[in-house]
DNA sequence: CTATTGCTGGTAGTAGTTATTATTTGGGGT
DNA sequence: ACCCCAAATAATAACTACTACCAGCAATAG
């Protein structure tokens, strides 16, 4: 990895995002963090955030999620699961469905490619927006 | 979907722009195409490139493709296919895998969520970043 | 306890994309 | 074949998510 790797020191920005991430399945961008933080650190910064979810993705112990939006989501949980986006109002869900790791093994016999891991996302509406979907017409 | 999707006209840029797309496996990014794009219509703006990019993405024509990067590449294959992404050169493969379609019935089942489509990338090195990664060391 | 050096907040800058606007053009109607 | 006009265009400004920079601060090693 880059040098964001070699980070060592535990400042209490940095436990604090990481607190606010695994405190919440909602897998927030980095302004929803930047704000939960306010509460607690007033004045910590924007770029601490992002400085900090980088240290912490680097060293594995979160994940960043960019699917079709223009900004990032994370995920304080770092195995690998599969999540739902909701295509009308963005929502991101976690699967409870088995991790195909043996896809990973037949994609690396059939093309000779060095395969590190792999991700799956479903689209679709949410309930909520099936309702809502509903009521408008 | 938004209004993109009323589009009718075919003018010239819409059509060499998804020319472009389909003629090409490299899963280009906005910008490639725009370069591509100038040797044939050389006043073509950027912001015709990203309005046509919208509208065929919208009707289906094409797919936008959106991993760990800071922007997007465009797929001139709208049909569902797996994709390889080389985590050194970001360089993206497709994948000759069938497409898990059964997946989707049985999110759609366990979850009472409404499922309409489902995408997945794998990591790792290709074949040339392999071989350089051996060489620097 | 002190020195080191990574981390911080503040702020300026960047890349990729979207919005605005005056002008042009594709394509149905006559 | 010509007119009409909504939709598309080129040019440019604006925006958003994110990154870089830097002087001062603070967490850990010795």
């Amino acid at each position: 990895m880059s040098d964001l790797a070699k980070t060592t020191r535990m400042t209490r920005q940095k436990k604090l995002i990481l607190e606010i991430l695994r405190g919440t399945n909602t897998h927030p961008t980095a302004d929803w963090v930047y704000e939960q933080a306010r509460k607690v650190i007033p004045d910590i910064s924007l770029g601490t955030i992002y400085r900090n979810l980088g240290h912490l993705k680097a060293t594995g112990e979160i994940m960043e999620l960019s699917y079709g939006s223009t900004f990032s989501r994370y995920d304080g949980n770092p195995q690998n699961h599969y999540h739902f986006v909701c295509k009308r109002c963005g929502r991101v869900l976690d699967l409870d469905l088995p991790v195909l790791n043996e896809l990973e093994e037949q994609v690396a016999r059939r093309t000779s490619l060095q395969v590190t891991g792999h991700r799956m996302e479903f689209y679709g509406y949410c309930r909520e927006c099936c309702r809502e979907e509903k009521e408008e017409s």
